[in-house]
RNA sequence: GGCGAUUUAGUGUAGGGGUCUAGCACGCCACCCUCUCAAGGUGGAGACUCGGGUUCGAAUCCCGAAUUCGCUACCA
């Protein structure tokens, strides 16, 4: 049986880090199988809708590589994908739970249930109380009919008959016991706006969208022994879907669940993609804008409560699906490493292939003002190429490589402090000189020497001559090797450079 | 409060009775390399939540406590 699995998120708002994570768990685990991925859109809390979130969550997976199969918009044989588009379905199995006693009919208004709250420390809607509420049970058949005629507002509620022993068995977890006395009669369905809660909608559809396991995240795991008394209920045990609650992602901080507000206080995306709130106008980062390359995103995600069984970290998708096995998930939940997926990042750039680095890198020079038809494809890639194994992200390119296009326009004072002293414009004039004895073009493995072998003649110090040399060019002591960065500059703008510099460092008394 | 889950260094994790003086990675520190900053290499500091058992022997098995997290909505 290849397995079938769904993702299925509400589209509330971005879809959260969290839950890209669990869609990715999904996706590995369907293509380790051979299986199906689903994406359902859990659109059942008509409140909670945010326009543009459900074109933010296509627009998330497939940015990071995460394929879907059958979904709103792929289509598939057990459409519709969107669950405000599939009422009759629900009103259908609801009637089959009245009719057959597993379910009622509830009239109680949030202010009568808020005012049992008060009124019983515990209240909770079950078996103990259920027989003193507003509902069928206790109405009778004919006031119920009447009140529904005449508009009254209602809830289906599941009933649940107490002190059941109901066991879930969780893949990552193993047998999870809970009595079904700490259970209340959850509400399956509101006529106010015709829809289904989550509960009933998830259950009627994964049976029938032929889910076969059920990946989600560890929060749902309290609810799962409900969704087994909702499959008994149907009758439709003999091909419930197994069960996996994944880890939660947990604050890198102090305690509990990643949150949006986590990403602002500590400086780092917890959604894909940036986000545009349309009420409040807020805008939030994404990994996308702030320089991540979605293979590092994902595979970082990855190693979030799963591990390969060795050593391996750096691993594609399709590496990542070879290994996956749920056997290899941990239980605790993690605590959200964002300086490790830095790294994740940092490797990644590494292993770009260097017309892509390039292609990054113009973006990043247009950016910044500089207009990048002036400079050739070839000098852009080397300057990037020299400088990429000290970056984490596109944007730090300009930070390193500033200087290959434009002439610095100030010198780091530390630096001067240090390097450039009353004798150095002197020798720089000299530099200059033995420049001019080599070809135009500088090449490293002719100008090395020569220039070393000058400075060791002429008894000089190393470090301080080679160092006034590069605050000269770069305007500050980083950078890759003296005679990489003049090779491709060239012998013309080198020379400009040690001239501009020499007449405009002041020596500080 | 109730219910459930969880527990190896700062973080992510390996480990499933002896091979653990507990491995790997990120981060941190030092050294090497070196014209600088990185990268890289080498090394270092740093952990089995606690208490009882079981056993010749426990990070690994059992019990208890504690911890942290989650759920406890006409939200998912």
């Amino acid at each position: 049986m290849t397995p079938r699995v769904r993702f299925a998120p509400s589209p509330t708002g971005p879809l959260h880090i969290g839950g890209v994570r669990t869609a990715l768990f999904n996706y590995l685990f369907a293509r380790r199988h051979g299986g199906t991925m689903v994406l359902r859109i859990e659109d059942t809390d008509s409140q909670r809708f945010v326009p543009g979130a459900e074109d933010y969550i296509n627009e998330s997976l497939a940015w990071l590589g995460i394929t879907i199969d059958e979904g709103v918009r792929e289509g598939g044989p057990y459409g519709p994908y969107k669950q405000s588009e599939r009422r009759d379905i629900y009103r259908e199995h609801v009637k089959q739970l009245l009719d057959a006693g597993r379910a009622y009919i509830a009239f109680d208004t949030p202010e009568e249930l808020e005012a049992a709250r008060q009124a019983t420390p515990n209240f909770q809607y079950d078996a103990s109380t259920r027989g003193r509420m507003r509902n069928s049970l206790t109405l009778g058949d004919e006031e119920t009919r009447r009140l529904i005629d005449a508009g009254e507002k209602y809830v289906v509620r599941f009933l649940v008959e107490p002190g059941r022993d109901v066991t879930v068995d969780d893949m990552v977890r193993g047998l999870v016991t809970i009595n079904s006395s700490i259970l209340d009669d959850k509400v399956l369905y509101k006529s106010a706006d015709d829809l289904p809660t989550y509960h009933l909608a998830n259950i009627v559809d994964d049976h029938l969208m032929k889910i076969t396991h059920v990946i989600r995240g560890e929060e749902w795991l309290p609810s799962a022994p409900l969704h087994v008394l909702l499959y008994e209920a149907f009758g439709w045990t003999d091909t419930m879907p197994r069960f996996v609650h994944l880890p939660l992602l947990l604050k890198p901080d102090g305690k509990g669940k990643l949150s949006k507000r986590d990403g602002d206080r500590l400086g780092f995306p917890v959604f894909p993609l940036e986000w545009h709130d349309p009420k409040s106008g807020d805008i939030s980062s994404g990994y996308r804008e702030k320089g991540y390359l979605p293979e590092a995103v994902v595979n970082f995600l990855a190693l979030l409560g799963w591990n390969p069984g060795d050593d391996s970290e750096i691993m594609s998708i399709d590496e990542l699906t070879s290994k996956f096995d749920f056997a290899r998930c941990s239980k605790a939940g993690a605590k959200f490493d964002y300086e490790k997926g830095r790294w994740f990042n940092h490797k990644y750039i590494q292993a770009l292939p260097a017309e892509k680095l390039t292609e990054l890198f113009k973006d990043v020079l247009a950016k910044n003002g500089v207009d990048t038809a002036a400079f050739s494809d070839e000098y852009i890639g080397r300057a990037a190429e020299m400088v990429k194994e000290r970056i984490n992200f596109p944007a730090e390119l300009w930070d390193q490589a500033r200087f290959f296009f434009v002439a610095p326009d100030s010198y780091d004072p530390k630096a001067v402090k240090k390097r450039w002293s009353e004798q150095t414009p002197a020798i720089m004039d000299e530099l200059i000189g033995e420049l001019n004895k080599l070809p135009e073009t500088l090449p490293a493995d002719v100008a090395e020497p020569a220039i070393l072998g000058w400075i060791a003649d002429k008894g000089y110090h190393l470090g301080n001559v080679m160092n006034a040399f590069r605050l000269a060019v770069v305007g500050e002591c980083k950078g890759p090797h003296m005679f990489a960065i003049t090779e491709l500059m060239g012998r013309d703008e080198v020379e400009r450079r040690i001239r501009r510099a020499v007449s405009e460092i002041k020596l500080a008394e």
